[in-house]
DNA sequence: ATTATATGTGTAACCGGTACCACATAGGAA
DNA sequence: TTCCTATGTGGTACCGGTTACACATATAAT
């Protein structure tokens, strides 16, 4: 492949001219201008970008740090910031972490040395070192890191009293709450919006807490519902919640008509489901973009207006409350 | 941060020592080896591999392109060849083409710019120079792109013969076949395999040509079932099983006591319907494993054993079909 | 004693860009 | 005329590694 030099020869100018040219940076003439894209031209150069960031000490990847892209709540995410990304020129290092510590520290360690710009981070380790200390710009999604860091996440709190809102608006009076794990800032926020609009409205309600995993949810609520005579579960994830439709199910208990379920998170996963499962949906699209014209603005050195947003939440109504048939 | 050369002047030996120290390339004593690793030690040094691939013109970059990582068939995949490339000291570029032309060859310009050192790559586009006259090494997955590419799927003729032998198996007289894109080698396939075991039985067979989308697949299914007494439906993917599990639905048709339905691909979908959907599970994270293997084999210059591998498919007995309940 | 071979190390060119600095020229201001 | 400034270009050190080559020295083989 030809490289600058080459490029400088055939168009009789200097490496420098060349340079400038490719960054529009400094005087050139129209003259040499013409020249030299000629030349690029004919030899069909394209600058190496290793070169360049070798010399200037910045690159156009961008870190995108995640539990496990197989959770169907991360490929939306992923896929907006590699649109941005890609619109500003950037391209996106896939890395999954499983939650685990020494592989978000390895993968830190392995892109700094691969020079990445930037970092977008899904963690659930807090106040790290690891990222407060860093030189590269971060932000955070879903999972706040530290007040330092740049955050961005759908408004959990208000997504949830909105979904819970509207199991009271249709009747419900003996609600199940599948509350995500606690500790964990969605889950800890879903649970304090279900908390606020249940309180002192006279309604029973039952706590359990699951993981973000169909079976085991699946056998945690047919226990409840055997046990009372639950007639709305408001389920902090759609995979929880598509787990509660099952257990329903095995237990002849019809939904909506006995039994009204909201999920969370707005996944394909919701839609697909028979019957359709009402959800409070995430804009995740907007969070994964956000995120990344955040990210790029601290790169290229701008000031960010808001160093934490909220994305709102909105709720879809489909087939498993009643106002949705 | 440090360079070889600080660490060569705290060592008291030269660069190229440290460089072989780094590679464990050529002699080198032991005496130079701890001097030198207690220099990295307390410099806290860490190579560049900037620097590195721009002498050696060789990156650990693997670029991964996809149609889309949205579609739940491409998570696993990705994951799979994350966890290989990692175990390896790769990382992976995740770029998404929505199957457009000029968005697959921009990315591969783009990534060659950036020294990638190779591709995996899942395209609709076959023959293209673009892919052939490449010269890093690359490999496809799911869909063949050319004879000289090495690629690697799931065996879905054979995955299709067992899908439809379960129906017959069953007991199903009238088959609708919602057969996947035609000119898709993996919708071909399968398709190829249907016929493969319905052909001359006596089985009464509807053929329809399905994209692989929810709504599009729920609103042709409703129209067959009205028609025509269909006691069976082998689904070409999990997306447009949903599909028909929710036409029938709809029309009150009882699954599996009126209708059995089994879908394709074995994603987490089809383990989250109600009821359970029984489908032929492709092995995601074998196929992405394998991929990833084949090419950092190729990558570091080795032969390739077989130049096309199928994984095999496995029948996953769920609800939706009657030997599964 | 001579030659071959294994072991060990250093010098410096090179990868392909960037950017600082020097230098040239032209036109306008003092 | 002299000085200043805007415009335009070129030379080259530098980024941080790799590696070919030269050059040692020690040991074994002839």
């Amino acid at each position: 492949m030809a490289n600058i030099r080459d490029v400088a020869q055939k168009a009789g100018v200097s490496v420098a001219t060349v340079s400038r040219y490719l960054n529009s940076k400094g005087y050139i003439s129209e003259e040499a201008k013409n020249v030299i894209s000629k030349a690029i031209e004919e030899l069909q150069y394209q600058p190496s970008m290793i070169a360049r960031s070798l010399s200037t000490k910045q690159s156009t990847f961008i870190g995108l740090i995640v539990p496990d892209i197989v959770n169907p709540f991360f490929p939306e995410l992923a896929r907006a910031i590699e649109d941005v990304a890609l619109a500003y020129g950037y391209t996106v290092i896939l890395c999954n972490s499983d939650e685990k510590l020494d592989k978000e520290m390895n993968y830190v360690k392995t892109l700094q040395q691969k020079y990445v710009a930037g970092f977008i981070v899904a963690t659930i380790h807090k106040d790290l070192e690891l990222y407060t200390e860093l030189d590269i710009p971060i932000v955070a999604i879903d999972r706040r890191i530290h007040s330092s860091i740049p955050y961005i996440a759908s408004d959990n709190r208000e997504g949830a009293r909105i979904g819970t809102q509207h199991l009271l608006d249709n009747g419900c009076k003996n609600i199940l709450c599948m509350r995500g794990p606690s500790g964990l800032g969605p889950a800890d926020d879903r649970f304090a919006g279900f908390n606020d609009v249940v309180k002192g409205k006279g309604i029973e309600t039952h706590i359990i807490e699951c993981p973000f995993q169909f079976e085991e949810a699946e056998k945690m609520v047919k226990k409840v519902l055997q046990e009372f005579p639950i007639d709305g579960i408001f389920a902090s994830s759609d995979v929880t919640a598509a787990g509660a439709m099952k257990a329903a199910y095995s237990l002849g208990i019809k939904v909506p008509d006995q039994l009204q379920i909201v999920g969370y998170d707005g996944t394909t996963l919701a839609s697909q489901l028979t019957p359709g499962l009402t959800t409070v949906a995430q804009d995740l699209y907007k969070i994964g973009a956000t995120a990344a014209r955040m990210l790029i603005k601290l790169i290229e050195g701008q000031e960010l207006a808001e160093p934490e947003v909220l994305i709102p939440a909105e709720l879809l109504i489909r087939e498993t409350t009643r106002s949705g048939t």
